[in-house]
DNA sequence: CTGTTAGCGCGTTCAG
DNA sequence: CTGAACGCGCTAACAG
C-alpha cells in the first residue's frame, strides 16, 4: 500500500494546523470560518484526499462495522437474511464483515474473536455453538449481539424469533383440514431447538385430531448446504416409501430444500404431486414458486428478520438501550399448488 | 464499548515493559527469555486479553480484511462465488467485507470508497460501474483487485474471466446437434459484455449451421433478484409465443433463473417440457437439477471462481506480483433432462 | 475562531 | 535479552 495523504499533508497545503482540517473534514460541529473551511475541502478534494479510518476508529472507540455470522450464505434462507441485514446497515453507513460458520462450532468461535479484535459494534449471529462461553465473554466486554434463527439461551442477547412450533402445528392442520389423515414428517436430525419445535408443533397438531404422528429423522449431517438437504428428502422419502405399511397422502418437509428432494424422489418413484401425494414444505423461498408445482410452505420472512435484526442491533449501539424483550416472529401459511384437497371430489 | 485492556496492563501485571509484551503477543522474532514469555503469555491468558486490531493495523499499515462487491447476494450465482472468496480468505486468515451493489453503480462506488476507507487490502469486485474512474485511483494507491464475471477493461486488473461466448456457442450446438432448427435465445437485456458474449456465440453456431438466430431480448431492467429473472423468463416466453409464425423446438435462455421462468410459463400455457419444447439454461446453478425436469445447463463453476478469485488476490498481496495474465474459465455443458433428441423416433 | 498538545493501542527503532 | 521513546492517522481537550 503506498503511503496516502493524512490530514497533516493538506494541513501544509492549506496552511493551517491538522486539527482545523479534522474539524472541517469530519463534519464536526466546531466553528471554523467559512473560508477556511472552503479552501481545506478544495485541496482535499483536488488532492484526492481520503481519510483513514483505522485512525478515526482508534482515536475514537467505533467502528462503523458489524459482524454477521450465519452458518451457510449459499442457503436462500441465510442470504436473504444478509441481504436484509445489510440494507439496514449500508443506511446507517455500516458494512458488514461476514463468516460462514459451516455448523462448525471452531470456526464460529474463530470468526467472532477476529470480528472481536476488529473492534466490530456488534454482531448479528445465527449461533450454532453449544459454548456459549467466549460469546458470554464478549458481551460482558461491551459487545452488542442479536441472534437470529438459533435460539441463545442467555441475557443480553436480543432475540429475533420465530414461532417454529406454530409454524409446524399450522402445517398440519392445513394438511388434516383437506382431508388428510396419514401425515408424514421428514426432517433433519432433531438436534436444534428450531426443528424439534416445528416437529412438536406437528405432533401437536396430529395428536389434536386424534392421528398417529409419523417421524422420519435424517441421520446426524455433515455439510449444511442446499444440495445436502435436496439428497436428504430424497433419501428420507426412499426411507418412507420402504417401510411398508399404508403410503402416506401426504408429507410435511422441515424445509423447502428437503421438500424439493421429497417431490424430485417421488417424481423418480411415478408418484405425482399433489395428486398421488401432497408436500407441504417449509421456510416459503422464493424457488418454491418456480417449481412444478409450486410448493405449498410456511413462509418465515426472512428479508425482514434480516432487517429487523440489524435495526434492533443499531438500535442498541446508538441508544445504548436494550430492548427488553425479544421479538417472535409469526408464521403464515403459503398456499400454493402442492397438496390436493381430498374432501373434493374424494 | 467497556474499555478493554491493552499491552500495558498486562505488562504492568506481569511488571516488564509493554514491548516486551508486544514482541511476545505478537509473536515476533525478536528474541525474548522464555521465562518472561511464559509468564506473559500465562497473565494475558488469565486476563482475557484480546488485542485491538485497530491499533495493530494502524501501525503495521496492513489490514487482514478484503473487500467482495457483487450485484446481490440472493441470487445463487454470487453467494456461491462469495463462499469460495470467504473459504479461501480464512484460510489466510483474512475477513471479508460484504457489500451488494444491487447493480447500482452509485452504491457500487460507496461501498469501495468505504472499504478502501476502511483500509482494505484488496478486493474481489464483479463491477456494474461504467465509470471507473474511482476504481482506477484507488488501484494507483495501491489497492488490489481481482475482477470477476463482469470485464473491468483497466490495466492493473486482474480478471477471473469466463468465456461466455463459447459457452453460448456450445449450448447452441447442443441444441442443434439434437435436431432443433428453430432455436430462441431469450436474454436479459443486451448491455453487459457477459449477456452480448453468449448471444454472438448463440449466433455463431446458429450463423454456422445455416440458420436463423431469434433473440427476445428484454427491456432494461430495474431490479436484480432471482424472482425478477423468472418472471423475466416468463414474459419473454409470452412474447416469444405470441409472436405468431412456428413455435421454436427449443429455448435457450441467458442464465437459469430465467431458464425456469421458461420453463413455467410454457407449462402454464400446457406445453411440456422436454416433449414439446426444449429447453437450455446457463449458470448450471445447483438448483437446476431439483426442478422437473432437470435443467440441462452451461455449468459455470462459481464456486471454483471465487476459490480462483481470491487466491489470486492474496497472491498479489503477500506476494506482490500481479499476474501477468489473467484466466479464462472453460464452460462445461451439463446435461440433464430438459432437452429433446429429435433425432431419435423422430 | 485557530493552533498546540496529548493520547487511542500497537509495533519498532535504538540504547543499554 | 529488555525497556524507553517515538509514531501510525486521527480527534479531543485546552489554550490563545
Amino acid at each position: 500500500m503506498k503511503k496516502s495523504l493524512t490530514i497533516h499533508d493538506i494541513a501544509k497545503m492549506a496552511e493551517v494546523s491538522s486539527a482545523t482540517v479534522s474539524r472541517v473534514l469530519s463534519n464536526s460541529s466546531y466553528p471554523v470560518s467559512p473560508e477556511l473551511r472552503a479552501k481545506i475541502l478544495r485541496i482535499a478534494k483536488e488532492a484526492n484526499y481520503v481519510p483513514n479510518m483505522l485512525g478515526k476508529q482508534l482515536k475514537t472507540r467505533t467502528s462503523m462495522t458489524i459482524g454477521v455470522v450465519i452458518p451457510s450464505i449459499t442457503n436462500l434462507f441465510y442470504s436473504s437474511i444478509i441481504l436484509g441485514v445489510e440494507e439496514i446497515a449500508r443506511k446507517s453507513n455500516y458494512q458488514v464483515l461476514l463468516c460462514n460458520s459451516f455448523q462448525d462450532p471452531e470456526l464460529e468461535d474463530k470468526a467472532i474473536h477476529a470480528m472481536f479484535e476488529k473492534q466490530v459494534r456488534g454482531l448479528v449471529i445465527s449461533s450454532i455453538s453449544s459454548d456459549k462461553k467466549q460469546l458470554k465473554h464478549f458481551i460482558d466486554m461491551g459487545l452488542n449481539v442479536v441472534a437470529l434463527d438459533q435460539k441463545v439461551e442467555m441475557e443480553d442477547v436480543t432475540q429475533v424469533d420465530f414461532d417454529y412450533r406454530k409454524g409446524g402445528y399450522i402445517a398440519a392442520r392445513h394438511l388434516i383440514g383437506k382431508g388428510h389423515r396419514n401425515i408424514a414428517y421428514v426432517t433433519a436430525p432433531l438436534d436444534r431447538p428450531s426443528r424439534k419445535s416445528i416437529c412438536e408443533g406437528y405432533a401437536a397438531a396430529m395428536d389434536e385430531a386424534g392421528l398417529q404422528p409419523s417421524v422420519v429423522e435424517a441421520g446426524s449431517e455433515t455439510t449444511y448446504s442446499g444440495a445436502y438437504e435436496f439428497e436428504n428428502g430424497k433419501a428420507l422419502t426412499r426411507k418412507l416409501l420402504a417401510e411398508g405399511g399404508d403410503r402416506p397422502t401426504a408429507v410435511f418437509a422441515c424445509n423447502d430444500m428437503t421438500a424439493f428432494g421429497v417431490v424430485n424422489e417421488l417424481a423418480a418413484q411415478g408418484l405425482k404431486v399433489p395428486d398421488d401425494v401432497s408436500v407441504i414444505g417449509f421456510d416459503g423461498l422464493d424457488i418454491g414458486q418456480m417449481i412444478t408445482p409450486p410448493l405449498t410452505s410456511v413462509l418465515q420472512p426472512t428479508y425482514e428478520m434480516g432487517r429487523l435484526a440489524c435495526t434492533m442491533l443499531l438500535d442498541m449501539l446508538t441508544g445504548g438501550k436494550k430492548p427488553d424483550v425479544g421479538i417472535v416472529l409469526q408464521p403464515r401459511l403459503l398456499e400454493r399448488e402442492s397438496v390436493a384437497d381430498l374432501l373434493v371430489g374424494g
